[in-house]
DNA sequence: ACCTGAACACCGTTCAAGT
DNA sequence: ACCTGAACACCGTTCAAGT
């Protein structure tokens, strides 16, 4: 016999460990995906796992990228939200809001320097891949806007999109770090952070401005129709908080 | 005899362990600051180590707050740049991009959220009280524009301070994901991270606005007048390079 | 009173031996 | 052809024994 393991049954162990990560991640935190601990849940050995990740940084991009390909998935159903371009992107802010729902905010973590640089390249390229789809999804939405007109034709669109970015993922950093900043709750701090995110539209004259049209009811709207399942959900964990 | 150990051999001990650990951070990277490679280059035991800090956790957290001071003296320093509120708040920017060219990007690293649990409370209070601080600073430079009539009186402060801090915050954190964005490299991305931060300001009012006020050449001048010195030394950082 | 370094636990990774 | 688990290296932390 050539082959005892077929492709399928190596597919269903690759993702049965990232389940277990992701698992472990959610619940235990990141420093506990350890190779150790999820040897313990799978029903194979430690030794086993080499065969299907090279080192443990790679099971780290692997979960990374599954991750990111949830969020670039949540943009998208986001950017169908039917509206005038910057509505649109009102609701991609509204989407990442609802993807730190489900998700802990615990990305940074995952992809420390060492991580990246231990990772196998094939990872690097994936991730990478992953993060120009969802760059890309935010530009088309942009360039929408310039040829409407919504957005000034001189417009320095990738600062636009990497500050958004950026301003996104400072934000949720600034979040995750509770214990250096307690006056931002989940509750307080999630107005105030689509109020920065569209500010800095603003200064970009993306039209209509937020002084012109209350985005505050448009994120509400995204909420009770793009995502409306999503947020019913999130409705039930906070009432079960309490 | 009661006590061999003076107050000031304590003092001095506690600062070289982390001067070193300090260097190891900067020329080896976050995962290298260990107690077994501490101990390697102290002139006593690692079991001695425990005497000055409780944990790993602790060493981390002492020189976060080390390097956070720094921030806060960088801020300081910028902000005494003569000159309209928007003037000294772009000198704060220039001074943010200063301090990344002598410490290497890898604060979010350091404060990973296992590393906030883990730490002792005393380090959480330090840490919380420089945050303050230099959040404060911020925050007088933006009373100054609302009583000088720069900044609309009705400005959401607490927004406008948050989200200039995270949009730096979450700047850094892109530009230190090189490996992911190949294409943000320091030379390009400097001026980006200038633009946004600016745009982010227009969308509050700031006034003057970036389209009436040459916020690059502000810049250089803060450069050439605050940081002449760190931006000498710079220079001939960057000659050495080529 | 303070320091040392051996000892233990934990984790990543490898590989000889087994099936 | 694939799996196992013992073995090794590395690191954090403790503490009995030494000075």
């Amino acid at each position: 016999m050539v082959r005892k393991l077929t492709p399928k049954t190596l597919l269903e162990r690759e993702t049965q460990i990232l389940d277990l990560a992701h698992d472990i991640l959610l619940t235990e935190g990141p420093a506990f995906v350890t190779m150790e601990r999820i040897a313990e849940l799978v029903p194979f050995s430690k030794g086993t796992l080499y065969n299907h990740f090279k080192s443990r940084e790679d099971v780290l991009m692997a979960l990374f990228c599954r991750i990111q390909a949830g969020v670039h998935a949540i943009f998208s159903k986001g950017a169908s939200y039917p509206g005038s371009s910057r509505d649109r992107y009102a609701a991609i802010i509204a989407a990442s809001e609802v993807r730190s729902w489900s998700e802990s905010d615990c990305c940074p973590q995952i992809i420390a320097p060492e991580v990246l640089e231990k990772a196998s390249p094939e990872y690097h390229q994936r991730l990478t891949e992953l993060h120009h789809k969802i760059l890309g999804l935010l530009s088309s939405i942009a360039t929408d806007a310039i040829e409407a007109g919504e957005l000034p034709r001189d417009t320095p669109l990738e600062e636009l999109i990497y500050g958004t970015w950026a301003l996104a993922v400072g934000a949720d950093e600034l979040h995750r770090q509770k214990m250096i900043y307690p006056e931002l709750t989940e509750e307080t701090f999630a107005p105030i952070r689509r109020g920065m995110l569209h500010r800095m539209l603003d200064g970009y004259q993306w039209q209509p401005l937020s002084l012109e049209r209350d985005y505050e009811s448009i994120h509400q709207k995204v909420l009770s129709t793009v995502f409306a399942e999503e947020w019913a959900e999130r409705k039930d964990q906070l009432k079960d908080e309490n």
